[in-house]
RNA sequence: GCCGGGAUGGCGGAACUGGUAGACGCGUUGGACUUAAAAUCCAAUUCCCAGUAAUGGGAGUGCGGGUUCGAUUCCCGCUCCCGGUACCA
């Protein structure tokens, strides 16, 4: 008596796959290679949830199936280790991140290792926090530091190509990606101390140091995320934020904003993807131009990317934290001003685009209309204008962009028409195809091409400003006032940051008393003098590198995991990159996708590796949402309340709390509450009919969110392959769905049948032989080619139910045939690989499945056959017969009516075409 | 706000390039087996109306329009939900 017994089988080849080393890749080899790659996950300390295996099933069969297709396959899975929770976790227990991580991933390995994926076992030991991975993070860091952009190149090159050049040339003698403002000749620079011309230095480096605002929280002493911040105040403990400037490392990514635009074209990335890094680069073409204030030497430039429409401006907008709005303010607006800045500095920038409310202040100062005579034009701050992009100042043309209309209506400001035929009272015309100009001087006339153009021209022969290229993407941060992340290889010697020699690598993280933040912005390795002083003087840098620092080239240590020499083998990357099949989820869409082509295009330049694009192809899995808990604090206070009380409060914040402390009716157990965090222990609750109501929405299974749902319960009721089978079964790989577990049964029950279709009830094969009849080679074939045809579109629902149609037809025509149970059994065996293994063994195959060969199909089984024939319909119409659905040639020449019964059947109708399925007419259309 | 995506039965979803809407699974209902239950097997199952029944009629893919002989699919305008929005990873 033998039933599908899936907790030995899975125990049984997990065993085997890890003695037999099944998944290992060969280093390099003559076979053709897949790099099958999962964006790593994060080890959080709430394990891995249901959201990560279904991208992970996903690359497993890939990778399985090309295993089987014979590619010599690297399927890897590390971890990015660096990171706030961990650290977070620290602060609260005082327990050592790295003991947390490791403890973490441990865990986690243990329930990846539960869902029988065919990882190449070395990969594990890819971790970001891991001093051997981390001192090349450092030594990347440096190579970085140490470059520079050339123009004329179109490349970044080493620093002392450019050292080189200004020797011999000065300042002018480079065509550089660079800040520094100044200009000297050769002999200056060979007059330059050493500190000097680091400083000079330090505004061309790939990498340098500059200021940038940060959400500061005094009472907790520390920077915080924006996501850490809800309205004004930090979302742990509610206490209040401020935005302020720090010095901080960046990179000059707009140097390659073209570059990383142009990679997007020959690389297979959904179209959604690319749109969105598109955007994020947001490269538009205008003119930077200046406007000269009224009674005042100081000019205002601005960016726009419509010179064109300048004759409808009628006001300008500087950006809160414009420095010219302190000296142009007159007296009598400047408390009114003054009062708004300060408002406005604090407030995100996406709370202030967001805003609904318009807000801005006159600052009493104008400016003059530099093509219309005798034109003032008056002076506002708001802040939907941001200081980060362009120039932080704008002209507003409200006829012509509806952001200025709103502005314009809203405080009452003059719209001026310039636009032919169109009525300035229904809204702004923002059209650039279409739309003449008028009341525009010598722009009269013309539409948005010719009008750029010339109006560009204009601007640069009054001498006022030129043709630029703007783009919204912004040099990312590069800091954080953090003890979990990499050490920079910096030391500061007079406030100049000098790299440290490669060879003094890994700079490892020190050991702390205490991992709270210093308290004045530094973070907590500021706290360790004997650290970060150094004997001679020197001074290390206090903060820590950032969570992408580690993610932005962990792609490229897999295929060399313990290279101690350098970070990977030329020889070997040449082989494996770039990465076939990426996947992972499209909340990576900007942010690590755009910095991992970053790093490989700035490493490309410096030779170190041999591909500049990364990712051949993406394909983004979509979240398996959790369903999160809510309750609501009263803004400003420790007052929680009831969900159905909240419309009493004037303001009320919504805290995520975890999903097991409210039941199913989202009766909140205030008990649990108040154990979990301080915060929550001596605050006030107001109940509503002696309950307290939590409030739930779907959202991204996170452990920000603590709606985290943990896959090892569903292992252990009904199996990995279960799992794996319902997971793909859920819906296409590339939608979100909130995760839910009806349903698992049908996927638990498909396998026991199957199980029962090769096996008797004493545990002997079943099967017989013979050749297939056309029925049973049909579905067969079918199944074959759908599982090809969705490997390659990687959406395997439909996969999941032709397996389950595959049962059904064989169970309807008794089939026992190995000829079509065997085949069918290698198609299954990417998803559901124990099982697989368990009845391939018991078919008295002594190899195990894995690289069984792929069955092929014969196409005459599988093909939708549509045969289509004109048909003269009244000596005129022409008409098309559409034939098939779904079925064999020969099964539609025998149920198809024929030609002439079908110009038969048409006789005197006037009929445009003829929709039949076999042996019927389904359609006429008259 | 801005950028990207989504919405189809009671539920997850299927429908290849505009051509039988609801594959496959869950759930539900009825039946078989059983002393009974579980498991298993068989059948029905978009909704509404009529009929004892076979069956017949009507509506139907978030909302409002449009193109087409024909629209879940294409176009225009909305609503709601999800992801991102630069220090969560």
């Amino acid at each position: 008596m033998t039933q599908y017994d899936f907790k030995a089988i899975e125990a049984k080849w997990q065993t085997y796959w890890t003695q037999h080393n099944s998944f290992a890749a060969e280093p390099v080899s003559d076979k053709p290679k897949f790099y099958v790659l999962d964006m790593f996950p994060y080890p959080s300390g709430s394990g891995l949830h249901v959201g990560h295996p279904l991208g992970y099933i996903a690359s497993d069969i890939v990778a399985r199936f090309r295993l089987h297709q014979g590619y010599n396959v690297l399927h890897p899975m590390g971890f990015d280790a660096f990171g706030l929770p961990a650290e977070q976790f620290a602060i609260e227990t005082g327990q050592h991140p790295a003991k947390t991580t490791e403890e973490n991933i441990q865990s986690f390995l243990k329930q990846l290792n539960r869902i029988g994926l065919a990882h190449s076992p070395d990969s594990k030991d890819v971790k970001t926090c891991d001093p051997e991975y981390y001192r090349w993070t450092q030594w990347i860091f440096l190579e970085i530091f140490n470059s520079w952009y050339n123009l004329d190149t179109d490349k970044a090159e080493p620093i002392d190509s450019l050292t080189d050049r200004f020797e011999k040339g000065g300042s002018d003698s480079a065509n550089a990606y660079h800040s520094y403002e100044g200009s000297f000749t050769a002999a200056d620079w060979r007059h330059m101390s050493d500190q000097e011309q680091h400083k000079i230095l330090l505004d061309y480096r790939l990498a340098y140091n500059a200021y940038s605002e940060v959400n500061w929280c005094p009472a907790l002493g520390t920077v915080l995320a924006n996501d850490e911040v809800v309205n004004g105040v930090s979302e742990r403990g509610g206490h209040p934020v401020i935005r302020r400037p720090m010095r901080q490392w960046a990179f000059r990514m707009r140097a390659y904003a073209d570059r990383l635009l142009a990679g997007l074209d020959k690389i297979q990335w959904s179209e959604p993807i690319k749109e969105q890094q598109r955007n994020w680069i947001g490269r538009s073409e205008g003119a930077n131009f200046h406007f000269q204030v009224e009674g005042s030497s100081q000019t205002i430039e601005v960016f726009s990317t419509r010179p064109d429409t300048i004759f409808g401006a009628s006001f300008m907008v500087l950006a809160p934290e414009h420095p010219l709005i302190e000296e142009l303010v007159t007296e009598s607006q400047r408390a009114e001003v003054e009062a708004y800045v300060e408002w406005s500095r604090n407030r995100t920038e996406v709370e202030r685009q967001q805003e609904k409310n318009i807000t801005g202040k006159f600052i009493g100062a104008y400016a003059v209309h530099p093509f219309i005579e005798g034109k003032k034009i008056p002076i506002w701050t708001a802040d939907y204008v941001l200081w980060g992009y362009g120039t932080g100042a704008i002209m507003a043309v409200p006829a012509g962009d509806s952001r200025d209309y709103a502005f314009a209506q809203h405080f009452n400001l003059e719209i001026p028409a310039i636009f032919e035929g169109v009525d300035i009272n229904e809204g702004a015309y923002e059209s650039k195809t279409e739309g003449i100009l008028v009341n525009s001087a010598f722009l009269d006339g013309l539409t948005f091409k010719k009008a750029l153009k010339k109006a560009i021209t204009a601007i640069e022969e009054k001498g006022i400003g030129k043709g630029t290229v703007n783009y919204r993407l912004r040099d990312p941060n590069f800091s954080r006032q953090r003890y979990w992340g990499e050490p920079f290889p910096i030391v500061y010697r007079d406030g100049i940051p000098y790299g440290m020699d490669p060879s003094e690598l890994p700079l490892r993280l020190p050991e702390v008393e205490t991992y709270q933040p210093s308290g004045d912005g530094q973070g907590p390795l500021a706290n360790i003098k004997e650290w970060i002083n150094l004997p001679d003087g020197g001074v290390r840098e206090s903060n820590t590198m950032p969570g992408y620092a580690g993610s932005s080239w962990y792609f490229l240590r897999y295929f060399d995991v313990y290279n101690k020499e350098t970070f990977t083998d030329p020889v070997k990357e040449k082989y494996w990159m770039n990465v076939d099949l990426y996947i992972g989820g499209s909340e990576h869409a900007v942010g690590h996708l755009l910095y991992a082509r970053l790093w490989t295009k700035i490493l490309y330049d410096l030779g170190h590796i041999s591909h500049d694009e990364p990712f051949q192809r993406l394909v983004n899995q979509g979240m398996i949402q959790g369903r999160s808990n809510l309750i609501y604090r009263v803004r400003d206070t420790d007052i929680y309340v009831s969900k159905g009380l909240i419309d009493q409060y004037e303001e009320v914040d919504p805290i995520h709390i975890p999903i097991a402390f409210a039941d199913r009716e989202d009766v909140l157990d205030i008990e649990k509450l108040k154990d979990w965090r301080k915060e929550f222990s001596e605050a006030e609750y107001i109940l509503e009919d002696g309950r307290f109501l939590a409030d739930w929405q779907v959202e991204k299974m996170s452990k920000r969110h603590h709606n985290v749902v943990n896959p090892d319960q569903i292992c252990e009721m009904y199996g990995a392959d279960t799992l794996r089978l319902y997971e793909m079964f859920l819906g296409p790989l590339e939608d979100a769905k909130p995760w839910s577990m009806q349903g698992i049964e049908g996927a638990h029950r498909f396998l026991r049948k199957t199980w029962n279709l090769f096996v008797t009830e004493d545990g002997t094969p079943k099967v017989t032989d013979g050749e297939g009849s056309k029925d049973e080679l049909r579905i067969l074939h079918q199944t074959i080619g759908k599982v090809q045809s969705d490997i390659d579109q990687l959406s395997f629902n439909t996969s999941v139910a032709q397996f389950m149609k595959f049962l059904n037809e064989v169970q309807r025509l008794k089939t026992s045939k190995r000829s079509i149970l065997e085949p069918f059994l290698i198609c299954l065996s990417p998803f559901a690989p124990h099982f697989a293994e368990e009845i391939w063994e018991r078919l008295g195959h002594t190899e195990s499945i894995v690289r069984a060969k792929w069955p092929t199909y014969i196409e005459e089984h599988t093909k939708v056959s549509t045969v289509t024939y004109p048909i003269q319909v009244n000596g005129k119409m022409k008409i098309t017969l559409e034939v098939g659905a779904g079925l064999s040639k020969d099964q539609i020449e025998k149920d198809v009516l024929s030609r002439k019964e079908v110009t038969a059947l048409l006789q005197g109708r006037s009929l445009r075409k003829v929709i039949v399925v076999p042996g019927r007419i389904v359609n006429l259309v008259v």
